[in-house]
DNA sequence: TATATTTATCGTATATTTACGATGAACGAT
DNA sequence: ATCGTTCATCGTAAATATACGATAAATATA
């Protein structure tokens, strides 16, 4: 890709693909289910839920984090993560939207 | 990446996943918008309404229609794209599921 | 038939994503 | 103080995505 064309488009263009972005991967889809459904949310958990390495399941946080969607929270030597609820709604209105605006042929 | 760890999860969350990523950037987001509201659905309307060359708008229909976001009809030597309506309740429906199911911290 | 129009595909360059082992930083326990 | 646990980050390899010019294929038009 010579050069990203990205800024070109609106900013809700931008945001909504951006939180598109990162439910674009079912390892991400996988830990935001699981986050809401375990009494324990320590990355370590995650990981044993995951086929993927510890690393791995810290940069697909970090992707959830950098939108916005999930937060860690520091508990001692552990970090417990959860859902921000608030995010969650606001992409859940915008893809809503935008779903109901492109509705028909 | 190695390879790949995306078999080893369900197939509604890799599904899900897809779906999110043909949505994960602001010119599909854009054609979808544009697909709704213009009279026609040539493509190379679309290509003047985007900052891009046509080229690479052509990429991106193919990536809406890989999960079947939107369909194309040969008319002449035009293609008249449209959304697919049936695919769009799908996703949507699936993805309010999973907002649903992830409610809360 | 020759030419223009329309769109997909090919080839290619560059950027980004995905994955993992290794390491580091911060804390708790001994 | 040392050691184990927990997690992020670094370095790196391979896969994918993004973008475009060039070209091909199919149709419409002159």
């Amino acid at each position: 890709m010579a050069v990203s064309k990205k800024e070109e488009f609106t900013q809700e263009e931008i945001w909504l693909a951006d939180v598109a972005k990162a439910l674009s991967h079912p390892a991400r889809i996988k830990i935001l289910k699981t986050l809401n459904k375990m009494n324990s949310c320590m990355v370590g958990s995650l990981v044993n839920k995951l086929p993927l390495a510890q690393a791995t399941v810290s940069q697909h946080l970090k992707e959830l984090k950098r939108v916005g969607l999930i937060e860690g929270e520091i508990d001692g030597s552990k970090i417990c993560y959860c859902v921000n609820t608030k995010s969650l709604a606001k992409a859940k209105n915008a893809l809503d939207k935008l779903f109901n605006k492109i509705g028909c042929c």
